[in-house]
DNA sequence: GTCTATGCAAAAGGTTTGCATGGAG
DNA sequence: CTCCATGCAAACCTTTTGCATAGAC
């Protein structure tokens, strides 16, 4: 699903703004590297968008990749997303909610979950421990209903 | 608060099976990290164990640390931490109390917390969706209080 | 004695930086 | 016309690897 011209909009403002406060410029390799990370779903690192600003619209430097990628985290369009070892992979943060998982160890399906009271008790973590929540990462791994029938009924 | 006599004693029993079982040798450098890593609180990476080691008895090579690490990642005594943006963090596996961490996105500091609470929520929720738990991953991201005032200080 | 482990140094992989030049405001 | 941004290449950092030698079994 291809991103709405809405968030596009709301996106190239916000950085924008984010860049006019600051007196930094609005240059064409940073709008154009914006459109293609706005375009691109899941998650990403700074090598994948270096291939997609060329192979789109001409040179990028590697280094201004890198440059804008962590201009855009700043300014909240994206986020350095969650779960990946080591590796800088990002992921765009606007419009997108907080949503927890559940999957299946064995077979790997995956089903979402969504629990305030949990978000609740975080919020109490963090502020006892003194920090600003940027987002987390919760999932429970186990073993689907079909999953633990198929592994009983081979034991037998 | 230091590590238990017997826990150490579990941990190096764990290390000799695992190397006698492969045919891998027991030598003073593996020995001598595995009683460093007990020793050691928290969570650390390779470059803090070269240091301690050497410290601690002499000369070891950053290759054998990471090459050991590796094996007593493999064997059960230590896990790598999840989600640290960056470099390889591990901490130790044998003994602990199963916890969960917050941790910073700038500075990377970690801390653990643990709440009942969620993991009967996590257990109400596998129920409803038919799953048998194995393990879960709970992590929450933020700014800690320094970063935040640093941060601050740098936009003015 | 055989065969794995170690140390060293070089390589690798990803990211950052210094500097001269290009271009936004 | 003033600074900031870019490109390039070199520097950096952490981790891995090749190879000769040391050492466990």
């Amino acid at each position: 699903m291809p991103i709405e011209a809405a968030d596009m909009d709301e996106a190239t403002e916000r950085l924008r703004c984010f860049l006019r406060d600051r007196r930094l410029r609005v240059t064409a390799e940073r709008l154009a590297l914006l459109q293609v990370v706005l375009r691109t779903e899941g998650h990403f690192d700074a090598d994948k968008m270096v291939a997609r600003v060329r192979r789109g619209r001409g040179k990028v430097s590697r280094a201004t990749i890198y440059r804008t990628l962590g201009l855009l985290e700043r300014c909240g369009i994206l986020r350095r997303s969650p779960r990946t070892y080591g590796r800088g992979l990002y992921e765009t943060a606007l419009g997108r909610r907080p949503h927890d998982h559940i999957f299946c160890a064995k077979c790997g399906r995956i089903e979402e979950f969504y629990e305030e009271r949990v978000e609740r008790i975080q919020r109490s973590i963090a502020r006892r421990l003194g920090y600003r929540i940027l987002e987390h990462v919760h999932e429970i791994v186990g073993l689907c209903r079909e999953c633990r029938r198929a592994a009983g009924a081979a034991e037998r």
